[in-house]
DNA sequence: GAGCACTGC
């Protein structure tokens, strides 16, 4: 094995460690730090007083650098290196070295928030900021200040915040490692694009004809970009003339493609031959291809942004970071020297992209890790003051504890009850362990884990939506339940029903046009969630009541009835005189049942009066994913709830918070809401002057 | 009558 850059290091990092008690470390792509770091350590007698955390953001990486490190030392994996990921564990009393997600520290946290059996924890790739490893962080902070003991905590960031993290950790020490790339030529265009695909696709056949082998890796959005290009170029590639250049492939590569498709970028092209893989951000970090010389980038990628006045998502077009950039450029010097071709000039480099990607904590909804943060028993923890390496804005948080006060995790003063402490020990989102809880007191356990396992995994059960799929819908509709006219929570309830009835038989969801790994996984959370629920409920549930029941309208009432308590926050009411319908939680937003859901209207040709939504998400217009049918008589005292809500109370009364109280529908002025856009501090501007760009440039093709 | 980037407990 060739030497690892970071190795030449290691007397200097020792030393930084031995000295200070938080070190940032800056390793650029291929230094070896998510190998070697803890092995440096283990070396120098660290796992004397305690074992090795290491965090990664991805289960994949956890395994792959466990087993990595395993096979280095020569032991044997789950012994003295180990990880721990969701629904396995593979460490033993012997481990010293524990690779693990984020989220699981964080669920271990929760019953030891001093992590005492930790001498050394290293946050991996803690530059692409998500939610889980920014809670750490803060969590790290805290504990730092607290346990003067001898915990040490390693930060691995990237070039561009390492000043940033050092900050916020008491100006601790930056350690750069240079990484193994080979150097990469970046190239500007001139001016911007008219139409990115439309670049992409010319640079790609210059690079075609003009350059030596090497694949090509594209950078696009999502799924409909990568089609366009996967066919332009094609035709394209197709009518060159025969033997003026070598062959090519063209293969796309993005999420919804099953994984039997994704794995062709990882098998060896043929001789004389050129691959192109056009791929989202999956091929940014989550896969790596090899063979890649020449990347062009795109500059935009598809984020999802929260917007906490009216509860909704989006989906938006936005540009890149420059750290973003760098990592998509890097992906051309994995094997020999490369070139970057940025479908953007460097002006707009320097001046329009961010720095660093907006953090996933400024881009979603807060009640769960405000929940979390409230559950940990840690008395001089205030949420809205608490240290986040980015902070979310007031408002996020204030929208947090709405929604947890609705659905009773806190109560009036903001303090966490007794549910909200159950809650917080089910790996769900608020919403859905609110519905267990009452599903438990209702009878209806059995189906309400059903439902709340499916929702999980919901976005991964049906294959990715082909244009041409007409057949296949109305195959899938002749033979799915249809929820009983209640909704598709009932209608996911039924679907896993039937799959247990056929003994999990992986072609019944083939014939089903199903997920299979989808479904398998459904089967997993649920079985978590069976024992968790059993250790709360001191293991007298009958978790498998569906099994011996023919007529069970009955329980899909009591379904629906927890599901309405759980949902509480995300509740809405139809409009008079057509099937739009009013959000009822929020500021009032007028929104559509989705057209996916098997909702369907009366004989009147209306829907239900009142609904709770999954999900409420502006893509063409504003709609509300997976909804259900709730009874009038429930939704009332809940509105009740709405009307009396005292925000200044919920944040503990100690924050000069200005709004008020959530404005009811009743009593709700219509003024035009110019206060009311997407917050996202600094950043926000610039994201919405980038899209109103990526908006016309679209718009003129 | 629309369509969704990527993760994770």
């Amino acid at each position: 094995m060739a030497q690892l850059p970071i190795l030449q290091f290691e007397e200097k990092i020792i030393e930084t460690v031995e000295r200070n008690q938080v070190v940032v470390i800056i390793g650029e792509t291929g230094s070896g730090k998510s190998t070697q770091l803890s092995q440096m350590l283990y070396r120098r007698g660290y796992t004397k007083s305690g074992i090795i955390g290491v965090t990664q953001p991805r289960r994949v990486a956890a395994v792959s650098v466990a087993r990595r490190v395993a096979e280095e030392l020569g032991v044997q994996l789950g012994e003295e290196v180990g990880y721990a990921i969701r629904f396995e564990d593979r460490t033993s009393e012997r481990t010293r070295i524990k690779y693990l997600t984020d989220g699981v520290l964080l669920r271990e946290s929760l019953s030891d928030p001093e992590l005492g059996q930790y001498s050394v924890i290293i946050l991996d790739e803690a530059h692409e900021r998500s939610l889980n490893t920014d809670t750490l962080m803060g969590l790290m902070k805290r504990l730092i200040r607290m346990r003067n003991s001898h915990l040490k905590v390693l930060i691995t960031s990237a070039t561009l915040d390492g000043d940033k993290v050092s900050k916020f950790f008491f100006d601790c020490p930056v350690l750069t490692v240079p990484g193994k790339l080979y150097p990469v030529e970046i190239l500007y265009s001139n001016e911007r694009p008219k139409s990115y695909i439309e670049s992409c696709l010319k640079t790609a056949i210059d690079i075609h004809t003009k350059e030596p082998e090497g694949d090509v890796l594209i950078f696009l959005t999502g799924q409909d970009d990568i089609e366009k290009l996967v066919s332009k170029l094609e035709e394209k590639v197709y009518s060159l003339e025969e033997g003026s250049c070598m062959d090519a492939i063209i293969l796309p590569l993005h999420g919804s493609l099953p994984p039997e498709l994704q794995v062709r970028v990882f098998s060896c092209p043929p001789p004389n031959c050129r691959r192109f893989i056009a791929a989202t951000n999956i091929a940014e970090t989550s896969l790596t291809v090899d063979g890649v010389v020449y990347v062009i980038d795109s500059g935009y990628v598809k984020q999802r942004q929260y917007n906490p006045s009216t509860g909704m998502y989006s989906l938006d077009v936005v540009q890149i970071s420059k750290v973003q950039a760098n990592q998509r450029a890097g992906r051309a010097g994995r094997t020999r020297p490369g070139k970057c071709y940025r479908m953007y000039t460097s002006m707009d480099y320097q001046e329009e992209l961010l720095d660093v990607t907006v953090p996933e904590i400024q881009r979603s909804s807060l009640a769960g890790s405000v929940l979390y943060l409230k559950s940990l028993d840690l008395p001089d923890i205030d949420i809205l003051k608490f240290d986040f390496l980015d902070p979310p804005t007031s408002e996020s948080l204030e929208d947090a504890l709405k929604q947890l006060y609705l659905i009773d995790a806190i109560d009036e003063n903001g303090s966490i009850t007794r549910i909200g402490q159950t809650m917080a020990e089910l790996p769900l989102e608020p919403s859905l362990s609110r519905t267990l809880i009452e599903a438990n007191e209702y009878g209806c356990i059995s189906q309400a884990l059903t439902v709340v396992a499916m929702l999980s995994a919901e976005t991964t059960l049906l294959p990715g939506h082909r244009k041409n799929a007409d057949k296949k819908r109305k195959h899938r509709s002749l033979n799915l339940p249809d929820g009983s006219g209640w909704g598709d929570h009932i209608q996911l309830l039924q679907i896993f029903e039937l799959w247990d009835q056929k003994n999990y038989d992986v072609n019944w969801c083939k014939d089903h046009d199903l997920q299979v790994r989808g479904m398998l996984f459904v089967k997993d959370v649920r079985k978590q969630l069976c024992q968790i629920m059993q250790k709360i409920a001191k293991g007298s549930l009958d978790v498998w009541s569906f099994r011996n029941q023919k007529e069970s309208q009955a329980e899909y009432w009591n379904l629906r009835k927890a599901l309405c308590v759980g949902y509480a926050n995300q509740l809405a009411e139809r409009m008079i005189h057509h099937n739009g319908y009013r959000t009822l939680s929020f500021k009032p937003q007028v929104v559509q049942v989705h057209p996916s859901s098997v909702m369907k209207p009366d004989e009147d040709g209306k829907f239900a009066d009142y609904v709770v939504y999954h999900e409420l998400i502006t893509t063409s217009r504003p709609y509300m994913r997976n909804v259900c049918a709730v009874q009038v008589d429930w939704v009332m005292p809940i509105l009740n709830k709405v009307k009396n809500l005292n925000v200044n109370k919920l944040s503990g009364g100690s924050a000069d918070l200005t709004s008020g109280t959530i404005e009811g529908i009743k009593n709700s002025p219509k003024k035009e809401d110019a206060n009311t856009k997407l917050t996202l501090d600094g950043h926000e501007n610039k994201i919405l002057a980038a899209r109103e760009r990526f908006l016309a440039r679209r718009g003129k093709k």
